[in-house]
DNA sequence: TTGTAAGCGTTATCAC
DNA sequence: GTGATAACGCTTACAA
C-alpha cells in the first residue's frame, strides 16, 4: 500500500491536516515540525494521491491534446512544444489519439467532462467537423483551443499559421522562378487546406497566372509525398515547387524548391497560454490568432 | 455545476447507491426504477466524476505510454495501435512525452505512482537508460512493459521485432545482390540498435563478408535519412541498401533496396495484453517477446 | 428490491 | 501554530 497523509501524521504525532499544509508550504507552522514532516514524507516515499486531490479541488492541472493520428508533423510538433511549455506552467500534457475512429473520438471527448483534465487543445480532424460530442463539450463552457485546423462555428480560440501570407509568398516565388501557371494541390479537406486554396487562387490572380494552360508550371502543395506522387503520375516537370514544412533530398532538375516552414512551437505556446487563460479566468479571446511563418527556404 | 448521483437520486426519489447500481447494471432492481433512473441520468446529461470513482476503486482504467518524442514511426505507430487495442479492452491510452528532458521525464514517471494510470507502456529513450525514477517505479511493482527498446536489468516484459532474423535476412539479400562487404550503420545507441549491430556482424561472418575492403558494397541501416546522408557525404555507390521500415522514392542506380518492415501493430497489441495481465493479475512473464517481421520488400 | 453508512485520501474552514 | 471536522462524489458491504 502507498503511504498516505495518515501514515506521516502518525509517524510525526500530528494531524493529517497539518501534514497536508506542511507539504504544500501552506499556512504558518513551526519550522521544526515542518522539517520533521518533510523528512518523514521523503523517508516514506510519500506521493499525494492525485485522485483524491482532484476530487476535492475539482482541478487536475492536466491538459489533454486530442489528435487524430500522430504521423503528421502538424500533429506531433505541436504536441511536443505544448508539452514542454505547459510543464513549465505546472501542467501535464497528455495526448489522446482517436485514429479516425468515431467511437473512440466521442469517448475521449466525453472523458473531458469527467474531471480528467482542465482543458484541451484540439487538432481538429474530419471527425470533429460534424461532431455532436465536440459541440456538446464546447457548449458546457469546457475550455478548448484549436491549433492549426479548427471547426467553424465552435466558439473557441483558433491558432494557425499566417497561411494567407505564406501562400502569397509561395506564389510570388513561383512567379519569380518564371512560372506562368500552377498546379495547386490544396483542397478542401480541412480549414487550413481551404484557406490555402483560396489564398493561392487570389495570389495567382494578382500575378496574372492561371491554373492551367501552357508554359512553365509551378506545383504548390502542403506535402512532399503528394507532390512527388503527382509529378510521377502526371509526368510534370515543374520549374518551381512550393511546399509547406519540409522537402527531403535535393531539388529536381531545373527546378527551384521553396519550403515554407511553420512555427509550430510558437503556435503551441500561444495556444497553451490562451487555454490557461480560459481555464483560470474563464475569460477568453475567442477569435483567430495567426502566427507568422519563418522565412521560406530555397533549395536548388 | 455538473450533475451528480445525488441530483438523479433526488429527481427519482431514491438513494444515490441505488442510482449508482442502476447505472452500472449492478445488483438487481425493479425494471421500472432502473429505467427511470437511466432516463433521468440521460436527461440531465450525467457523467460520472472519474476522480471520485478512481479514489474509491483505486483503479483508473487508463494506460499511459511514455515516449521521448513522437516524430519517429517507432514511437507513434505503437501509440496508435495500442490506443485502439486498449480502447477495445475498456481502457484509455494517453501518451505522455518528455522530449529528452530529464525533469519532465522524472515528473511523468512520478505521476504513475499517483493513481493517474494503472500501468504504462515504455518506449525507452536514452533518459531511461540510467533513470533512477524508472528503477524506483519498477521496484514498486507498478506494471510496465517495454516496446521496441528497453532498459536492461529492469524486470518487465520486453516486446521487440525479431531483429536477429531480420538482420540475417538483410545480409543474405546483400550477398545475393553481389555485395562482398558492407557499411553498417547500426550503432549502440539503444538496445535495438545494439542487437542489430551484433546480429549483422554475425551474419556477415556467416556469409564470409567483411566490414571494409574492396568490391561491391552494401549499406545496412535503420533509417533512410541517415543512409542517404552517408552515401552523399562519403560518395558511396552501393549495390544494395538494406533498411528498416521504409524507403521513399525509387532505388538508386544499379542498386537494390530491401526494406524490412516491422509489425508495430502486433507489437503494440502483444505489449498491451501483457500489460493488462500484469495489471489485472499482477502476474507476468517478464521475458522477451519477439514479433516476426513481415516479408521484406524489394525496390529496384 | 432498496436504503444506510462507512470509507477512499485529500483539502479547506473553522475553532482553539 | 495546530487539530477537529466537514466536505468532494462515488462504490460497496451490510441491513432492512
Amino acid at each position: 500500500m502507498a503511504t498516505t497523509l495518515r501514515d506521516i501524521a502518525a509517524a510525526c504525532g500530528c494531524d493529517t491536516s497539518t501534514v497536508s499544509r506542511a507539504l504544500r508550504g501552506d499556512g504558518r507552522l513551526s519550522a521544526d515540525l515542518r522539517d520533521r514532516i518533510i523528512a518523514t514524507a521523503a523517508r516514506l516515499g510519500y506521493r499525494p494521491n492525485l485522485a483524491a486531490r482532484h476530487l476535492v479541488t475539482g482541478r487536475t492541472r492536466t491538459v489533454w491534446m486530442l489528435s487524430g493520428g500522430l504521423e503528421a508533423p502538424t500533429d506531433h510538433l505541436p504536441a511536443i512544444a505544448a508539452a514542454s511549455h505547459l510543464r513549465g506552467r505546472g501542467y501535464d500534457l497528455l495526448v489522446a489519439v482517436h485514429q479516425g475512429d468515431r467511437e473512440g473520438h466521442d469517448r475521449l471527448l466525453g472523458r473531458m467532462r469527467q474531471q480528467v483534465c482542465d482543458g484541451a487543445i484540439i487538432l481538429a480532424s474530419h471527425l470533429d467537423q460534424d461532431s455532436h460530442a465536440l459541440v456538446a463539450l464546447a457548449a458546457t463552457g469546457f475550455p478548448i483551443v484549436f491549433v492549426d485546423r479548427h471547426v467553424p462555428g465552435i466558439p473557441a480560440p483558433v491558432v494557425t499559421s499566417a497561411n494567407k501570407a505564406a501562400c502569397a509568398g509561395l506564389v510570388a516565388a513561383a512567379a519569380a522562378a518564371g512560372a506562368q501557371r500552377a498546379v495547386i494541390l490544396f483542397g478542401r479537406r480541412n480549414t487550413v487546406d481551404s484557406e490555402r486554396l483560396d489564398a493561392t487562387h487570389a495570389a495567382l490572380r494578382d500575378h496574372g497566372m492561371v491554373a492551367d494552360g501552357r508554359g512553365p508550371v509551378a506545383i504548390l502543395g502542403q506535402d512532399e509525398q503528394v507532390i512527388r506522387r503527382i509529378m510521377d503520375q502526371q509526368g510534370i516537370h515543374p520549374c518551381m515547387i512550393g511546399v509547406f514544412d519540409r522537402w527531403t533530398g535535393p531539388a529536381p532538375q531545373d527546378c527551384t524548391v521553396v519550403v515554407q516552414p511553420q512555427d509550430f512551437t510558437s503556435m503551441a505556446e500561444v495556444a497553451s497560454d490562451l487555454l490557461l487563460d480560459r481555464m483560470e479566468q474563464h475569460v477568453a479571446p475567442s477569435g483567430k490568432h495567426e502566427i507568422p511563418c519563418p522565412a521560406a527556404i530555397r533549395i536548388g
